[in-house]
DNA sequence: CCTACCGATCGGTAGG
DNA sequence: CCTACCGATCGGTAGG
């Protein structure tokens, strides 16, 4: 699969935002790992931001998509979506690191209304997260706890990995995501003795 | 408590960074913001990198001590210790958000030597919550899951609470860091009918 | 702690 | 996609 130019501006621009941030990272650092002159980047970019947008909105997708795949098994167990929805987010994450952590890092560095977008589609993502860990203790045997404080809890751990995960390492994204899934599955399930 | 100038100078700079990054913040906001001159910050700090090694240092010492508190209590179970080690972190975080969120996020803007020292001291610390997980697996009835992966999941989920805590919101302090040290030794407790 | 100033680098444009 | 260039801003210094 042959990257065009301006996916390739978007790789590398990803991998440099991840490593030094957005701010610190030159027009002149992506066009020169990108094999071509600073000035030359405008040829196909409108502007700096336009390049931090566009790894954003990649992201967002993705994310996206990958918990509307889940979604759509309505005949699973609130255990088992969740299960699913964590391996999905492991998935994304690990998939491609510079353009998860970028969306997770350096979007306050967009406009404000693109900035407002990002912050209610993450609002959106969430909602679905506390939403499955809410069916699961109206009728799945999860233990009544503030869904809202387990979901921050589950998305950070989720999305932790992206600082430290690395391809060639112990774990695989798989076994990552499996260790997680029953960790907090785990976590949620009441025990028989616990108090009504 | 009167503040110094030079700890004025820190704090300031701390909630900047926060906000706005390392990068993407001038000696001049800095210097705007604590009431004097952009070039008059250099009667009091050296660089802009200095200041930012300050916060950091700060933050260093704070955690370390709120975890050595913790270490001295030999007698407790496992499980009580990782609880309080728990809330130790949730306080030294909700204490100062901006030393807490520079300590995590913008060291990579500091020197090499510095960098290193930062990365060793986390290291440090990981493995003081990885040990009280390995107690409670040989004595304490944890579950022998992978104790790394626990481990950096605890991690995040506590560090990630910079990202989205609040002051004046529903939880306090304290009852985040009670439902997240709950949340986790109920996720460590390996339940009876578990296969040995 | 201030005013005045410096070289370097930044994001971006003009014209080909 | 390149060369040449621009105004703005950066971290930091000199001298008081």
């Amino acid at each position: 699969m042959v990257e065009t130019r301006r996916q390739q501006i978007d790789s590398v621009a990803g991998a440099l935002f991840r490593e030094r941030g957005y701010a610190a990272t030159s027009v002149r650092d992506i066009a020169q790992r990108s094999g071509i002159q600073g000035a030359s980047l405008y040829a196909h970019v409108a502007s700096k931001e336009d390049v931090l947008w566009s790894i954003v909105q990649g992201a967002a997708r993705r994310f996206h998509d990958a918990a509307s795949a889940v979604s759509e098994h309505t005949d699973l167990t609130a255990a088992d979506r969740l299960r699913r929805m964590i391996q999905a987010h492991v998935a994304v994450v690990t998939d491609d690191l510079g353009q998860a952590s970028v969306f997770l890092h350096e979007w306050r560095h967009l406009s404000d209304s693109r900035r407002a977008a990002v912050l209610a589609a993450r609002d959106t993502y969430e909602r679905r997260f506390r939403q499955v860990i809410e069916d699961g203790q109206r009728s799945g045997g999860f233990a009544t706890v503030e869904a809202g404080l387990v979901t921050r809890a589950i998305l950070d751990a989720l999305n932790g990995i992206c600082g430290w995960y690395r391809p060639d390492g112990r774990s695989s994204p798989t076994q990552i995501a499996d260790h997680y899934a029953e960790l907090f599955i785990h976590a949620l399930k009441s025990t028989p003795e616990d108090p009504p």
